[in-house]
RNA sequence: GGCUCGGUAGCUCAGCUGGUUAGAGCGUGGGAUUCAUAACCCCAAGGUCGGGAGUUCAAGUCUCCCCCGAGCCA
């Protein structure tokens, strides 16, 4: 089946920062898995670039608009690469596909008797692209967010007609599932129980945005383009496809993954405008948590912001990745500990991973030929590896089905100790000092090593690379990934190159 | 102000419809071992389960109040 999935389009505001990169990795994991389990993936992420305080962004550092936004999308989209981040689009919103596609949609909405036109007064952050809810009179309010000043608007928009939508969307956000995790389907139930106020989708005097058909001096408001951005990119820009096209494309989503904050957007107003467009919904919109560091919110006026490239450099891709992903609940904020960072990463990863395939191998090698050692009979479906290996990809599936990539990672772990302990019981070490235990002691190294191969296999979509070097040092056939789950893989008789550690210990000095 | 979530070992968290000595991993201490990336394996210490009251034969688990933290809405 196809399965599209969608990050954010992260607002050009600001270069990136650990919070999108978290995302962005989460929907990386789960874009692999998919393809591993042979789905048709298309992964999908990219940037948003229109708007008041991208405008004002760019002229406080002397840019144009777009030269700005060219320069923090370009600083995305390499970011993303030294990640290796398998997104299969990167959209932009000020790619000129995309105004074709956001005139498309509002002519169906507003064929479809949803626009209207209405006066907006009130106060307004520019930061948030928002307006609040201050009374008029009030002097001088700020936003509780940004803390920066309200701007009084007073302007004609155009508006959507969103309290159409009331009971679909109450019947939507309903369906067990749709909003995930479940601990924030109540917030959203709440404020749709409040009844769904029209939103203005446009603004005037804003020369940054793509303008609105048929309405002069009006430009969309970001969020309506914004969202748009996951339909354009399902289509080509060199393609004369329109949004009839979309559905063949991949739309619906299966999974658009977000933060918290923005679970409105994605839960109440897409789907709505969706509605009015005559498109599909999507099937599920995952909101995960914030990360703070040391216990502390993350930000410039701190100094504690994590720079996800540096991240990256001093630690490697696999060592952020399993942490995040094996150490935080997905749907929970979570903490960045540099201390549990470290502990976690060189216990799971370099010691009881590593180490198990680093041992067995030399053992393997010293004591059979270099190669993988015949088992005979000993090491079938029965035998208590290949039991434990069972149970861990049960819960490993399991999980995932879950988005639950901790319990999916404690699945593969759990696999590794048991292999483990395996080892110690039979010390193979032992048996070779002793006569008659040779074929005893191949049984068992088989059957450990096919138990770490299996680790390996299951290790691809949380921690790849490592999964890569761990898999280039344990000879199997080639076949589909779940062939590969398949106990008794590993090739008898295949030789096995010298072990190299596949996950180094991690020493930092000093902080990240 | 209304509502919603949390508050369980140093850290991150499990604990279903209330029922034997409250669990796991990391960290810490000890032991065993030598195949291995001073790794692996075993054992141990450590918690009056935020506080108080109540219901019950029995409460981390239910009810009420309070304290603390996060969030949504006003």
């Amino acid at each position: 089946m196809t399965y599209t999935l969608t990050t954010p389009l992260y607002y050009v505001n600001d270069r990136a920062h650990l919070g999108s990169a978290y995302t962005t990795l989460a929907c990386d994991a789960i874009a692999r898995y998919r393809r591993l389990m042979g789905d048709t993936v298309v992964f999908i992420t990219g940037c948003d670039e229109h708007g008041q305080k991208i405008q004002r962004t760019a002229e406080a550092a002397g840019l144009s608009p777009q030269a700005h936004c060219d320069l923090v999308s370009a600083g995305y989209q390499q970011l993303w690469q030294n990640w290796q981040i398998s997104n299969d689009r990167f959209i932009r919103t000020t790619d000129p596909h995309h105004r074709r596609i956001v005139e498309q949609f509002f002519s169906r909405v507003e064929a479809n008797g949803d626009i209207c036109e209405g006066r907006q007064q009130g106060w307004y952050c520019v930061a948030c692209e928002e307006f609040k809810d201050d009374p008029a009179e009030a002097k001088q309010p700020s936003c509780p967010i940004h803390h920066k000043p309200l701007e009084w608007r007073d302007e004609v928009n155009l508006f959507f007609r969103l309290s159409a939508y009331q009971q679909q969307i109450e019947q939507l956000i309903r369906r067990p599932g749709f909003i995930a995790p479940e601990s924030r389907r109540r917030e959203v139930e709440n404020f749709v129980a409040q009844g769904l106020r029209d939103f203005s989708i446009s603004r005037v005097n804003l020369p940054w945005g793509v303008p609105v058909p048929g309405h002069e001096g009006h430009t969309f408001y970001v969020w309506f383009d914004a969202l748009l951005g996951y339909l354009t990119a399902l289509l080509s820009p060199d393609e004369t496809l329109d949004l009839e096209a979309v559905c063949q494309r991949g739309w619906p989503a299966q999974l658009h993954v977000i933060g918290k904050d923005i679970l409105r957007f994605h839960a109440v107003y897409w789907p709505a405008m969706l509605l009015s467009a005559g498109l599909p919904l999507p099937e599920r919109v995952f909101g995960h948590g914030f990360l703070t560091r040391e216990g502390q919110k993350m930000g410039k006026s701190l100094g504690n912001v994590l720079d996800p490239q540096v991240l990256l450099d001093r630690c490697g891709a696999d060592a952020v990745r399993w942490y995040l992903l094996r150490d935080i609940p997905f749907g929970d904020d979570g903490d960045f500990q540099q201390q549990r960072f470290v502990d976690l990463v060189n216990s799971d990863l370099a010691n009881t991973i590593g180490n198990l395939l680093n041992r067995t191998i030399a053992m393997a090698r010293r004591w059979f030929d270099a190669a993988v050692p015949s088992p005979g009979e000993g090491a079938g479906t029965g035998h208590p590896l290949a039991v434990a290996a069972d149970e861990a990809c049960r819960d490993y599936h399991a999980a995932w089905q879950r988005l639950d990539f901790r319990a999916a990672a404690e699945a593969v772990l759990g696999l590794a100790i048991a292999a483990n302990g395996y080892l110690n019981d039979q010390a193979p070490w032992s048996r070779m000092k002793q006569d008659g235990q040779r074929e005893h002691v191949a049984c068992d190294l088989y059957a450990v090593l096919e138990a770490a191969r299996l680790v390996a296999q299951l290790l691809a979509p949380l921690v790849p690379q490592m999964s890569d070097r761990m898999l280039a040092q344990l000879p199997g056939a080639s076949a589909p990934w779940l062939e590969q789950l398949r106990w008794g893989g590993l090739v008898v008789g295949a030789p096995l190159p010298e072990p190299a550690p596949v996950m180094g210990r991690l020493e930092l000095e000093g902080p990240l």
